[in-house]
RNA sequence: GGGCCCAUAGCUCAGCCCGGUAGAGCAGGCGGCUCUUAACCGCAAGAUCAGGGGUUCGAAUCCCCUUGGGCCCGCCA
């Protein structure tokens, strides 16, 4: 990969750039007033016959230069913004001489235009703007990606986004596709009266999740920091302060390895529902991804699995129980009364290689994965898990050993997990110790100031959090997670 | 962290197996063309073959190392 300032195309494109500038032409003006988008002008354009001109005022559109077909004393040029794309039409007999010839040396494709002309159609039938008045906007030094092929190199694309953004349009539109959809999200819970709020990133000791965190440190207070690994405990401490219904949504960082499902930050969102329990989340979860999967039908209509998506996530979503699901897949039994040595055995019967000392609930978690997640093709609740599994949850009001949580499932990846909250102070503070005895490197680090806050008393409460790109990636079925960021981490250049 | 694959002009790709003067298309330059849309026709130009080392009379091509990327596996969602 070159760094293109030296070859003979940038110099070219710099000396048209003085060129302009001896002829009095700013090549970097300060602004185009009075623009449509070229969307605008194709609908003028769409009762017109071909051949025919729009009555009506001019039209000023501006734009990306795509590509430019010269034609001797007439030319075309394909100028992009974001509603679309317009072709503009350029006529000696139109604009004269010298600008149309001047106009065509000094432009190539990728630089910003401006355009004032009449909408019109084709003989070809092509919408078009028949143009009066040509303006540079920018100069483009650097060549654009190639017209036809795109860019296609995956380390370009990721490091340059926007190359792939301006020579890509499916790109363009996956990123407002996440855009919108993030909006929706918002949407749901502004509409059912959560109230959004923010809590640090930066703390003391990560906790309510189990993760390697990234550690920094400040001059101010002289002390090592960590960058949050989960949202949950704030928002919690917002349930003990009165706030009923608060939602996050935010990124949090892992310090782990990377791969088609993981990013070292991602976004996250996390909703604490006082008064209500797990089953109720449940309702709300099915109405949300079946609001979701609607709005990412309509963004991405080419796209098979965002088009498919309504259809799939009709509610209701199936239900199964956790350790019934894991004993009918693996042909155990007894899963709830094995050892934690037992279980460590079957994991690594299974594959796994966490270390031993994890706690006893990532074994069952990692014998979950191997034997039954990829099952799980349609929306499925997967329900009461062991309590081993998870520090935060309520225990189940009549399963013995179990917890109030559910895990929303869907091709295969993770959509929603959520419990019934624990808001008793002294078992919360046993599961934090139940997690510290195993004395693993990854487990939910022990909060005390949490602790204390829920001494005052929280609400019951039902609470869920659920990755956005994740999320994005199952909605869409995009298959890796970078390519639901706009700029995954890289590598410094080498 | 382990394994496999990839890197050639600004971009998209041939050439590599079987070593013998580095090719095409697009973009750019010059010339032609007043309805094209991956416009077309002609001419000329454009390369540290990712970087370094080795084998060889001779390396883009074979071998080793490094860098970056991709895929699979392991671990965090």
């Amino acid at each position: 990969m070159s760094v293109p300032e030296e070859s003979h195309l940038v110099q070219e494109r710099r000396q048209k750039v003085e060129r302009l500038r001896t002829r009095g032409i700013e090549p970097y003006p300060w602004s185009f007033p009075d623009r449509v988008p070229t969307s605008s002008v194709v609908e003028r354009c769409r009762p017109l016959t071909p051949g025919a001109t729009a009555s009506g005022p001019d039209a000023r559109v501006a734009g990306r230069l795509h590509t430019i077909r010269q034609h001797g004393k007439s030319a075309f040029l394909d100028l992009e913004d974001q509603s679309g794309a317009l072709q503009l039409f350029l006529r000696v007999d139109e604009v004269g001489e010298p600008a149309y010839s001047e106009w065509l040396s000094d432009l190539d494709p990728g630089d910003l235009v401006g355009a004032e002309g009449s909408p019109m159609v084709t003989r070809r039938g092509e919408p078009s703007l028949l143009v009066r008045q040509l303006t540079l906007l920018a100069k483009a030094i650097a060549p654009p990606p190639e017209k036809f092929h795109g860019l296609k190199d995956a380390e370009l694309r990721l490091r340059r986004r926007y190359l792939d953004l301006l020579s890509t349009p499916e790109t363009r539109a996956r990123f407002r596709a996440r855009s919108l959809f993030v909006r929706e999200i918002r949407h749901f819970f502004d509409e059912h009266d959560f109230l959004e709020v923010e809590t640090p990133i930066l703390g003391g000791v990560a906790s309510g999740a189990a993760a390697q965190p990234f550690v920094t440190h400040s001059g101010y207070l002289d002390e090592d920091l960590q960058l949050r690994i989960s949202l949950e405990l704030p928002l919690k401490r917002l349930l003990v302060g009165g706030m009923e219904r608060v939602y996050e949504l935010g990124r949090i960082f892992r310090n782990e390895d990377l791969d088609v499902t993981h990013l070292p930050e991602f976004s996250m969102l996390e909703a604490y529902w006082a008064y209500t329990d797990y089953t109720d989340m449940r309702r709300l979860m099915e109405a949300m991804y079946l609001r979701l999967a609607r709005r990412i039908a309509e963004l991405l209509p080419g796209v098979p699995a965002a088009a498919e998506a309504p259809a799939l996530f009709q509610p209701p979503f199936a239900v199964v129980d956790f350790v019934e699901a894991l004993e009918e897949k693996s042909g155990l039994h007894g899963i709830l009364d094995r050892s934690r040595e037992q279980l460590r055995d079957l994991a690594r019967a299974a594959g796994t290689t966490i270390p031993d000392a994890s706690p006893t609930g990532k074994f069952l978690d990692k014998l979950f994965e191997h034997y039954v997640e990829s099952t799980l093709t349609r929306p499925t609740f997967v329900v009461d898990h062991p309590v081993a599994t998870t520090p935060l949850a309520k225990r189940h009001r009549s399963k013995p050993n179990r917890v109030e949580r559910f895990e929303l499932y869907c091709r295969g990846i993770e959509l929603a997990n959520a419990y019934s909250e624990l808001n008793d102070p002294d078992d919360q503070v046993r599961r934090f110790g139940d997690q510290l005895a195993a004395k693993g490197t990854e487990f939910y680090a022990m909060d005390r100031d949490f602790i204390e806050a829920l001494q005052y008393g929280m609400p019951p409460a039902s609470g869920v959090g659920f990755g956005i790109d994740r999320a994005f990636m199952a909605l869409t079925g995009i298959p890796t997670i970078k390519e639901t960021v706009l700029f995954p981490p890289v590598r410094s250049r080498p």
